[in-house]
DNA sequence: CGGGCTATTGATTCCAGTCAATACTCGTGG
DNA sequence: CCACGAGTATTGACTGGAATCAATAGCCCG
């Protein structure tokens, strides 16, 4: 499938390619005004949940209740991802982490993870990564120029995964880190916040 | 304060400029594990809210449950915007939905939705809008000199709120919207899911 | 006063978008 | 069955907007 925004122009912007397993409706929850639209792909299997139900089904059983958090978490997490792709990649490295990130989904559920056929359209893959059809075009060709991958239509198949995963240029020298971030709060380790009992915490910056 | 990725080069993408009102880590929790890190801008307050005692409460507090989602899908929300735009919006599009976007948050906080000081560097705008700083140095210049604000190092004045608003010029022509959107599986209406007591539903696409 | 950020502005380059022509796929109906 | 047409994909030529490189100026703080 396929779920997407549509600005003031009619124009859409895709925002997601879910599969199976995949949740969707996330942000319909805030106002109960869905922002997003989805659209199948192909012939595909739905269920059902009214989140009612779900948030009932929390409340005894808490385990539950954390797979909720768990999966809204989740799909911000991505969301995040994605805005520091559009933000910093050059297209290329956006093909390439496109098709990396299809190749992990497709073997996660049990295909292969180099043999694929594409589901969408080059124009949904360009709105996706914010590049015209065309640009996508291109690149596919390339690639398959430089044997990193054999396209044919929506065949895909990943001859050299590891350079394609480590295809990473940036456009040269978007955001240059020479003192990197001062003043954390926040640092990327595990360590679970510290128990406050709920009093102030004031933090000042350098 | 400002939240940000960091890649794998050290390179930091901004992602968000909270602000009075704001939650931040909401990130962490899939998984325990932060994805984002957070640094203040200027000395500011902050309160600690362990996420075990939050849903603690949720429990006997049905509404303060509801909030959490809420807010939840309301970041989420956010961050589809801020897809949308990275993805389709020219520069100058971008820069003036940044100050609109500021106005509102300041004139709901209190404060003059006209007359108000930046907080954040060039380097960190251009980051958060995926541009590079001279390009919102010429964009902010730009505008000046139409009359559309003022500008004074971090001091903006907005002289065109309108103007600045309709500023949604996008690249010309990033995907038409010819056939829009056949296959609605949800639409923008805000009519409550269909109540299916957790049975399958079957959708086919066209 | 001087040094380090920060910001502005100019000159130039280049990546990706635009415009355009052609080919491939597939479903439909004469 | 094949022709037709609509949607999709590829490829080329050209353009343009934003990035890069670079130089200067303003600001803040010790």
């Amino acid at each position: 499938m396929k779920t997407l925004l549509i600005d003031e122009f009619g124009n859409e912007q895709v925002l997601s390619f879910p599969m199976k397993g995949d949740i969707l409706g996330v942000d319909g929850i805030h106002s109960k005004q869905y922002s997003s639209e989805a659209v199948a792909l192909s012939d595909c299997d739905l269920i059902l949940l009214p989140f009612k139900k779900l948030t009932a089904l929390g409340r005894t059983h808490i385990e539950m209740e954390h797979a909720m958090y768990s999966v809204m978490s989740r799909e911000l997490v991505r969301e995040q991802a994605m805005v520091g792709m559009l933000g910093a990649l050059s297209a290329e490295a956006r093909v390439a982490r496109f098709l990396v990130s299809l190749s992990d989904r497709f073997s996660q559920m049990g295909y292969s993870s180099k043999l694929f056929n594409l589901r969408m359209t080059r124009h949904e893959i360009g709105s996706y990564l914010g590049l015209t059809l065309e640009t996508v075009s291109r690149t596919l060709s390339a690639f398959n120029e430089i044997g990193l991958i054999t396209v044919d239509q929506r065949t895909i198949c990943i001859r050299e995964m590891d350079a394609l995963k480590t295809l990473r240029r940036l456009p040269p020298s978007r955001s240059r880190a020479k003192h990197l971030a001062a003043n954390k709060l926040k640092s990327a380790d595990n360590k679970p916040l510290p128990a406050t009992d709920g009093n102030w915490g004031q933090y000042v910056s350098a």
